[in-house]
DNA sequence: TCGGTTTTATCAGTATACGGAGGAAATCTT
DNA sequence: AAGATTTCCTCCGTATACTGATAAAACCGA
């Protein structure tokens, strides 16, 4: 209830929108949208909040959700190579090269060319790496149930549960497919 | 349970972390975190894969999710300011004057110094804006029943009430608070 | 009315997110 | 083995997200 009075105090109400659009005729399915009741809307936010908790929890100047995310997948996973981390993590390819990027250069993580594969990169988290996981776990762990605390206790694995059948599923965006996926567009 | 057999094919397992942080010693509790399970990780995948579906349906070029919220916001509230159209919508206050000069450049809004108060932007939405959000309006319908589509549809009304209580929340970030809260930190 | 405070908006800087192009290495096909 | 294809990664451009600083206007208390 932001706004209560949304033509009371208006001088002049002869137009009811007094955009630059005029007209907008009957039937006009627009205004018929209620953003605070969209699933997109709603995700958007509960993920900012989120973000908030997490970034509350671990200090200003911690690792960030994707950053935790990285460096833990990279250390849970020491034989993996970038793509396989991108997969696991659910982060842009080119998104993840930034980021490793910046992980590097604050001495937490080393990009080392594999011997095997030319092109692949292994990633090894430093005991740098290793000290910020740890110092920042406990913190992440209370923030992830105050995400989850506004639910009523006994819904929340339900809850859960259906975000997970959303979020599990295969995401299109090119910089988590394959190139053979996406070579497979034109027809 | 991504890799299930976290050593079962690796050559030379002597060494169960090949990291450089050698020890991390027992009862560490980094090892201990599926990230998969985790609520601002499922977050953050279902937020993607909401955006990928939003995408999808509109196209490359048109709105993205911020874009529409933000220009039917302005749609909504005609008389909204920036900040107004801030606490509506969720954007941060940064965020959205780079969008709205976005879409300003793209002819879609325009912003005017409103008469009676001399920082206030008022927005309107051009003709072109609106037929924009018009052209977007079923895609974008559709696209958020696809989010929810993989729910079992009995259990969609109680998961989006229940993401509700965490969308609804407050949001502590800086851009979303006014000057006041902002200023209130400092003890 | 003057001075401190609040509000509105902008800007700079950093981080995340994604598409497209492209180089280099590996693999597959013939 | 040569050529085509695929994979791995990087770079560029754009959009979203947020903090801190700041300017300008408005407000408010003494």
């Amino acid at each position: 209830m932001d706004r209560p009075e949304p033509a009371g105090d208006n001088p002049g109400v002869q137009d009811p929108a007094s955009n630059t659009a005029g007209p907008n005729t009957a039937g006009r399915p627009i205004d018929g949208i209620a953003l605070h009741e969209t699933p997109g809307h709603l995700l958007r936010r509960a993920q900012q909040r989120a973000v908030d908790l997490f970034v509350q929890a671990v200090g200003e100047r911690g690792l960030r959700p994707p950053q935790f995310a990285l460096l833990l997948a990279a250390w849970q996973n020491p034989e993996a190579n970038q793509s396989e981390l991108v997969r696991i993590t659910g982060i842009d390819r080119s998104t993840a090269a930034d980021m490793i990027t910046r992980l590097a250069g604050r001495g937490l993580i080393r990009r080392v060319r594999t011997e095997a594969d030319g092109r692949a990169n292994r990633l090894s988290v430093t005991a740098e790496g290793v000290a910020a996981l740890e110092a920042a776990a406990d913190r992440v762990a209370r923030a992830q149930e105050r995400i989850v605390a506004p639910i009523p206790a006994g819904q929340r694995a339900q809850f859960l549960k259906n975000l997970s059948l959303i979020a599990d599923l295969p995401v299109s965006p090119a910089g988590l497919r394959s190139a053979k996926e996406r070579n497979r567009e034109g027809g």
